[in-house]
DNA sequence: AAAACGGGGGC
DNA sequence: GCCCCAGTTTT
């Protein structure tokens, strides 16, 4: 794809977003604290929108600090984030990952890849997205919407996730590389969904590689 | 590369 | 009942 149609796509997908609910975790963490990024990131792990939200609502008007969430003990998370997808290991992790903050970073999020990728629970998705969300820094962030769309888009042909990070990092301006997963997500849950994909309804359908899959309607 | 982790909600 | 969900970790 030429760099005006990446131009154009980005336009246009900015024009529907405006109609759609914004990413839970922006919505969350709106004051782009890392630390609420970073929490929030991790209770939306294979967890509906709706259950992310009522979850991290409900920590961070316990906690809405390392040092609070410190403060609790394992059961008590638990039950504040009661049912998100894995919410005991969640729990678990979110302990430790209090006393790995406070302990090694000065009770600071760190604004870096790799020290990130050493907290429990977290992996690219979340590391990147807490350094573009949370520290406004250039990073791709690739959840399965980012990967599944980029794909039909014919922006990259890949297999992983981590693949497609890699791959848009070489043809994806920089300017778009923070705001890309809030484009993508909102737009992957609405109408470039993985089955029944609404491409009748698709503003960007002129530039799909793959349009009419999957009983698409 | 593939399975396991895990509970709620949609159909 | 069966399948999906802003992935990560282990095998």
């Amino acid at each position: 794809m030429k760099a005006d149609q990446i131009d154009d796509v980005v336009k246009l997908l900015r024009e529907a977003y405006r109609g759609f609910v914004e990413p839970v975790v922006t919505q969350v963490a709106k004051d782009k604290d890392p630390y609420k990024v970073l929490i929030s990131t991790i209770l939306s792990l294979r967890t509906k929108d709706e259950t992310t939200l009522r979850a991290s609502i409900r920590l961070f008007d316990i906690a809405d600090n390392i040092y609070k969430l410190n403060e609790l003990n394992e059961d008590e998370i638990e039950r504040l984030i009661y049912p998100v997808g894995f919410y005991k290991t969640k729990a678990k992790n979110l302990k430790k990952i209090a006393r790995i903050i406070i302990e090694n970073y000065g009770g600071k999020i760190p604004d870096d890849l790799d020290e990130l990728l050493k907290l429990p629970n977290v992996g690219r998705k979340t590391a990147n997205l807490v350094l573009a969300k949370g520290f406004g820094k250039p990073a791709i962030c690739v959840d399965i919407h980012v990967h599944r769309i980029s794909n039909r888009l014919g922006l990259v042909d890949t297999k992983t996730p981590e693949e497609t990070e890699f791959a848009l990092s070489k043809i994806l301006p920089k300017k778009y590389w923070i705001e890309f997963n809030d484009l993508l997500v909102p737009f992957g849950q609405n109408i470039c969904r993985p089955i029944s994909p609404f491409c009748s309804k698709c503003i960007i359908s002129k530039y799909c590689k793959r349009k009419g899959v999957n009983k698409s309607r």
